[in-house]
RNA sequence: GGGUCGUUAGCUCAGUUGGUUCAGAGCGCUGCUUUGACAGAGCAGAGGUCACUGGUUCGAGCCCAGUACGACCCACCA
């Protein structure tokens, strides 16, 4: 068969995708193996992947291959969430492109809409995480909106609501007036903003004596029909006559007291504050304390609302803006001044969050976090890296606030609440089961009319590890048993307290159980110059496009290898590129192997017992395997990647290929070439769930196998020995064949010219050198020999403690030589004076441990002998 | 305002319990190399007072304190 030049990803990654599937290798039931668990953080059901999915995707795609590989049962369940107020907007907004109003369509209609949107667009994401390779069990693909699901979230709702944990009241919540429902204190985003401070003029009430005023400071002109007082502090001596009197609220001329509080600095502004109890939580609090009026002027929408007066209607930053021509016609506005603050931002649709008071559902989330803190703090559940997020995470627990829990939207779980026109509520799973509430009470007889609601997202994505596995609604369910706690959570660091927490709340408070024992947060994705990604600059790359250019092996490695654990990723196509080539250099080694393959006739030599070649590698990939564990168990999977590659470049292609590779006029012998084969196959294996496509490519272009000899099935060796001898022979043989390289590189020998070599090693080396007779021939074009006499006419160039003359047609210039002897006999000298102070010092040697001791002892012999073999060279130069 | 993390080669980052044959990797850069796997490559090389200032120690990139910058999180100051 001929093999193409390069690598071509698009049909191999096809094809495995369709075998793999076919094989039903990533399915998973439960069996006698441990399970290793892991469920996908959900993406929006109509959203696209982007890089952070991408990265989230592929670090639990190499921990659920390496599971796989491990003898354990993988299971990865896929699944979406329905997203709630981002689909919502999403479908609205179709909607209206199709000349649809939202408000004219009944809840049944709209959710119609909602649903075909979903068919038609849910099925992308699902399609892109194939396209990445991920190893999921499709038959468990979950949708947070598929009927058991639905009935957990009911199901937990009653019962949270029965044990007095979910209550109903009125509050200031956080409003978004573009999708027009309350939020969660998380779902707001702060920015800093440049705005303006508005210096206002309150007239002070009462008499004839009108001239005096107060003057307040704001940044919300357009709120000052909603004041219902004016504050100052009891110990602000410049407004202690005002006690008892009223001022007037400009532009709708109403009077209203001034109170007293130590709440205002005076400091700030000018030491008064207009009383908003509508429109600000600190002002709600003064409000309820005074018993102050509550006047709401805005709409649902953030227009203004009859009960302002003025303005009606206007957009409330329209509303502003006349508010402030208006006043400063009137002649109240004594100055503006830009002035640095924080704005809530919706953080699904970027529009200004107003807070409101209006009543919402509740849930108490004191009781539910102790446990939840507890396991963490415990080491019940592992944070990676845990020093940055552990404090975080506690902090948020220790602090926090009642969860706001209801969505004034249709797309999501209904609350299951009826009132009766008494205004009764009856909470439970059904409307029959409310119905038989109702007829026990006194309302008995009147109409139940369901609560207009929808949950929170979250209140549905925190039972996700649980639920996948039907374990909210069939308890006992044999995959919940067998799946559940899940092994690793794989998430964005800025989902901690929306997801991460109360995942681990509701595993607590509904299964006495943490919902997985390890979280790693992986980093945010940012594009080279550091900047987040992001629609307006752009600098957000299509996942398709990236997986057409360089192949979906390529994406993971390259996102994979600048992806330093827990740190921000500074994604650069450059890393892709690296990963394309690394493909490509994997096919080149197929393409050696088949081209000996080709030339391998009975010719081929069996002869040779031992070959340092082979041996050496062996050793070799077994240490680094166990170096790669270690890392893999930390969550060093970029580290891991490092040390793959380089075995593979390094170490394969650079050094052992090199070592074993036929001389043009010799043949390989069956033995090496067996053994290549054999260690090609075992860093497949290794390179396996970083690369998946190529991987199980190639080992199948090896060689024929049978038909359920797969690499992403084939499990890993156990016995991983390898002999340090050995290692440290590679070590100086490596670096004695770069010192001849070096030498030909400096003297401008070409590979062309042959040089006569002789080594004269030092006496715990000479083992070693006798291993050239393996490698070196086809390494540096030269005779060689140890420990026969040599004129002085040779060069000299020293490697470790052993000299090495070589002899050459050319007549060389020993001055470079002897610069070099020189520079490192200089090096050594200096280095073994700070050894001798280190051993002379008595406190050293009485206060380190003794191998410390050793080892410098054995530095000093190294170097006195180095030192010994320098002199002597250049002696004889 | 409170807190967390970071500052090591031009860039992005490793450096495990403190021991100068550890100051490293990748990318980039420089030079050489194009008929036997691979120019999407090979070989070799240059580049760093480990932010700064003190301290602990026989010994500090690593521990402690402070300073300067940077990033992020949390908090109701108009």
């Amino acid at each position: 068969m001929e093999l193409s030049k390069n690598y071509t990803p698009a049909l191999v990654e096809e094809k495995w995708t369709r075998l793999w599937q076919e094989k039903k290798y990533f399915k998973s039931v439960p069996d006698s193996r441990k399970p290793f668990t892991v469920t996908i953080p959900p993406p929006n059901v109509t959203g696209v992947l982007h890089m952070g999915h991408t990265l989230n995707e592929t670090v639990q795609d190499i921990l659920v291959r390496r599971a796989r590989m491990s003898g354990f049962n993988a299971c990865w369940v896929p699944g979406s969430d329905h997203a709630s107020i981002a689909t919502e907007a999403k479908v609205v907004d179709m909607l209206k492109k199709k000349g649809i109003d939202k408000n004219n369509l009944t809840r049944e209609e709209f959710l119609k809409y909602a649903f075909e949107w979903k068919e038609k667009y849910g099925g992308i994401i699902y399609s892109q995480i194939e396209k990445l390779g991920c190893s999921v069990d499709w038959d468990r693909v979950t949708f947070t909106m598929d009927d058991h699901y639905y009935k957990a979230v009911i199901k937990v709702f009653v019962e949270l609501y029965n044990n007095g944990l979910i209550y109903r009241g009125a509050r200031m919540i956080n409003w978004d007036p573009s999708a027009k429902t309350a939020l969660s204190d998380e779902e707001v985003e702060y920015k800093e903003v440049t705005g303006k401070l508005y210096y206002v003029k309150y007239k002070v009430a009462g008499g004839q004596q009108t001239d005096e005023y107060i003057i307040i400071a704001t940044q919300r002109p357009e709120t000052i029909m909603g004041d219902t007082a004016v504050c100052v502090n009891p110990a602000d001596d410049r407004y202690a006559h005002l006690k008892g009197m009223k001022v007037i609220v400009p532009l709708v001329n109403r009077e209203v007291p001034v109170i007293f509080d130590e709440y205002v600095d005076q400091a700030f502004g000018t030491g008064a504050l207009k009383i908003t109890p509508a429109h600000d939580i600190n002002d709600y609090n003064i409000g309820l304390k005074y018993n102050l009026p509550i006047i709401d002027t805005l709409n649902e929408d953030g227009t203004l609302s009859h009960a302002a007066e003025v303005f009606i209607g206007l957009d409330r930053f329209e509303a502003r803006k006349k508010a402030v021509e208006k006043l400063k016609a009137e002649g109240l506005l004594v100055k503006e001044e830009d002035y640095q603050t924080r704005m809530g931002f919706s953080q699904r649709t970027n529009a200004v969050v107003e807070p409101r008071i209006s009543t919402q559902w509740f849930l108490k989330m004191k009781e539910l976090a102790k446990p939840a803190l507890d396991a963490v703090l415990n080491g019940g559940i592992k944070i990676h890296p845990e020093e940055r997020f552990l404090n975080t995470y506690k902090y948020w627990l220790e602090n926090v606030k009642d969860w706001c829990i209801s969505r004034q939207l249709w797309w999501g779980q209904r609350i299951p609440a009826w009132y009766d026109a008494n205004g009764n509520v009856y909470v439970a799973e059904t409307e029959e089961a409310a119905g038989v509430q109702l007829q026990a009470s006194s309302s008995s007889g009147l109409q139940l009319v369901q609560d207009e609601d929808v949950l929170d997202t979250w209140f549905s994505s925190w039972l996700w590890p649980m639920e996948v596995f039907n374990g909210i609604t069939d308890p006992d369910h044999k995959d919940f048993n067998y799946y559940y706690p899940t092994s690793v959570l794989v998430t964005g660091q800025d989902i901690i307290f929306f997801w991460v927490s109360r995942m681990i709340m509701a595993g607590f408070q509904f299964k006495h159980q943490k919902p997985f024992s390890d979280v790693y947060f992986t980093g945010m994705v940012r594009d080279k110059l550091g900047r987040k990604m992001s629609k307006s600059l752009g600098n957000s790359p299509d996942l398709l496009e990236l997986i057409d250019k360089y192949g979906a092996d390529a994406v993971r490695f390259g996102i994979m290898i600048s992806s330093p654990a827990g740190n921000d990723l500074l994604f650069d196509e450059a890393s892709l590129e690296q990963g394309r080539n690394f493909n490509n250099k994997l096919w080149n080694v197929l393409k050696l192997i088949k081209l000996w393959e080709q030339r391998k006739t009975n010719e081929y030599k069996d002869v040779e017992e031992y070959d340092f070649a082979t041996e050496w590698f062996q050793s070799k990939l077994n240490y680094t395997r166990n170096e790669i564990n270690v890392l893999i168990n930390q969550f060093s999977l970029s580290e891991a990647l490092k040390k793959i590659y380089s075995l593979i470049w390094d170490d394969f292609c650079s050094w052992y290929i090199e070592w074993v590779k036929p001389l043009s006029e010799d043949r390989p012998h069956s033995i090496k070439f067996d053994k290549t084969i054999y260690f090609f196959e075992e860093l497949l294996q290794l390179l396996h769930p970083f690369m998946p496509f190529i991987t199980e490519e190639i080992y199948h272009l090896l060689k024929e196998r049978p038909i359920d000899d797969d690499l992403t099935i084939k499990q890993y060796p156990s016995q991983l020995n390898y002999n340090s001898n050995i290692l440290n022979e590679g070590e100086l043989l490596k670096r004695a064949i770069t010192t001849i390289r070096e030498f030909r590189s400096k003297n401008q020998l070409g590979n062309k010219n042959q040089i006569e070599l002789t080594i004269h090693p030092h006496n715990e080396n000479y083992e070693a050198y006798e291993k050239f007779r393996y490698i070196l021939p086809n390494q540096v074009n030269s005779t060689w020999a140890l420990n026969v006499a040599i004129n002085n006419q040779a060069s000299k160039i020293i490697v470790s403690k052993d000299t090495f003359f070589i002899k050459t047609e050319q007549v060389l210039n020993k001055d470079n030589q002897k610069q070099d002897l020189l520079k490192d006999l200089e090096y050594q000298k200096g280095f073994l004076q700070s050894v001798m102070k280190k051993l002379g010092n008595e406190r050293f040697v009485q206060n380190a441990k003794p191998e410390v001791i050793a080892l410098e002892q054995k530095k000093k012999a190294d170097a006195e002998a180095k030192i010994k073999v320098l002199e002597e060279s250049l002696a004889n130069l």
